[in-house]
DNA sequence: CGGTCATTCTCACAAGGCGAGAACCGAAGT
DNA sequence: ACTTCGGTTCTCGCCTTGTGAGAATGACCG
């Protein structure tokens, strides 16, 4: 039972007896090195310090010569760092490095960037650019300050409640219905809050407005005491491949929203034209 | 030839023949399987725009099944993402997480972000709070601005040019003479610019005042062009723990050096009380 | 010098990774 | 509808390599 979590990705080899039929029920991706290898990425990125081999060897229940060969590789490889006066491991620099690709592999153009930073000072206020990649929605870029701090977990990378939040309603008014029943198929509608529109025929209805707007709001749908606007970028052909958006706390939402609208629409043509410029022809939906 | 950047990670099984003996001269850390995931991952990474999974095989010179099986393992476990209607693989969004763990870790307690915040403003130059982690110096925090770009090279993270920096110095300035040898001997004293101090006596003279003047002066030896000034950290026992540090142009340098000396001690000062205060204590070195 | 603890080594076993080839699948092309 | 083609998955023996108990090493503490 200890560690389940952890120990449960494997699906096999726990309880090293066993010896019951447990025949192919096993739908387990195969590589059962790797999956090690990343459950104990995993367990040492879990604590705030980082974890001694045999803290690792407990959380994951495997021998500790197995976890030493592990992680004498995750060490070489730089995604550890061994704390020989410690003797603890940490999590290693080379993440940041791929973190960093990440962030090249999403892609905000450097202009883009540049403009959702007027966004946040002019609109004073968290400012969001969201785009498709593959077929998720994800936050490519947030600007917020201690002043105006973003909602905390609308950060970067990929967002599973895009009908809860108003780049999401931009994006999914953009998609053709197929893609967008799949996409909804695949997600459902949550209700994160009293105010999430949490039927398929309100969110239809909701779209239709956002389509005729050219903006899409979200009041307090995703979080309680925070709302937003967004607007859609559009690449040359007119399809919306991405969307700029705020949140403002309720109070500042009802004296600023007018203005608020004006300036997003403002940006969005901005960065739709930034786009075009930069030929990172951004992928369509 | 083709790849050989890579493929050399793994050290055999290139050039599938091979025939000839090839007895025990690898002297390769363990789980190859591991390793090759991880050199999938940053061959990914390498890429723009993410791979296709026979332009992997290509790079990795691995037959096709191998790929696949990797592939499938590492977007399951959310390392990669499969981006379906461009069949290509990139990084996935589990990455950005690790890195948050990362930063975690090494940890800039809130109270300390607020200071460097306020250095960064108050001083107008970009600023930086490096501490000791395990055997390294790291770059735990960097504010800056456009108006106030940091020095590229120098983000988060591991930092193996101690001598050519402010916060390198101070931290050196701080090891006891057995650890500053060990340091010094695994890193060299590399000349990153004409000015880099590359004697080890020189070192130590410039060691000596930065002890004195409780300050540490770096001149454009990192990077011609830009000059920084750095200011020691202390524990409550009084060792060096850390470091705060700005950097500026040549010409500011030359201009604003006294008062910001004044603001770095005040603030480093600061940032020892906020330690002490959160009982995340440091780890000495 | 007799503990404890972290880390590495040894070794025989067999799990599981490997790779060629074929099969499958969906998307064009004709 | 038939074919082609690229991407992806499956099959199936071979044998590399990961495995784990246990012992050895070595640093550190008392």
């Amino acid at each position: 039972m200890v560690g389940a979590g952890l120990t449960g990705l494997f699906g096999v080899g726990l309880t090293t007896g066993e010896d019951g039929v447990m025949g192919r029920n096993d739908a387990l991706t195969g590589m059962a090195s790797v999956q090690k290898a990343f459950a104990l990425l995993d367990a040492v990125a879990a604590d705030e310090r980082g974890l001694s081999a045999k803290e690792i060897a407990a959380a994951l229940n495997m021998p500790l010569p197995s976890v030493y060969r592990l992680l004498k590789t995750l060490v070489e490889s730089r995604h550890l760092v061994h704390l020989k006066e410690e003797s603890r491991y940490a999590l290693g620099y080379k993440l940041h490095a791929l973190d960093a690709s990440l962030h090249r592999q999403v892609g905000t153009p450097s202009a883009v960037a540049r403009l959702m930073l007027e966004l946040h000072s002019r609109g004073d206020a968290a400012a969001y650019y969201a785009v498709h990649r593959g077929d998720h929605i994800v936050v490519a870029h947030v600007v917020d300050s201690p002043a105006r701090r973003r909602i905390t977990p609308m950060g970067f990378g990929f967002n599973d409640a895009a009908h809860a939040t108003a780049f999401g309603k931009i994006l999914l008014a953009g998609m053709d219905p197929v893609q967008r029943r799949v996409f909804l198929a695949r997600h459902g509608l949550p209700a994160i809050t009293d105010n999430t529109i949490s039927t398929l025929e309100d969110l239809e209805l909701e779209l239709d407005r956002v389509r005729e707007g050219g903006i899409a709001v979200e009041r307090e749908e995703f979080m309680i005491g925070s709302s937003c606007l967004g607007a859609p970028v559009r690449n040359a052909a007119g399809q919306i491949v991405g969307s700029v958006a705020v949140s403002l706390n309720a109070a500042d939402f009802d004296q600023r929203s007018a203005k608020i609208a004006v300036l997003l629409r403002d940006t969005a043509d901005k960065v739709g034209r930034a786009l075009r410029a930069t030929s990172v022809l951004p992928q369509r939906q």
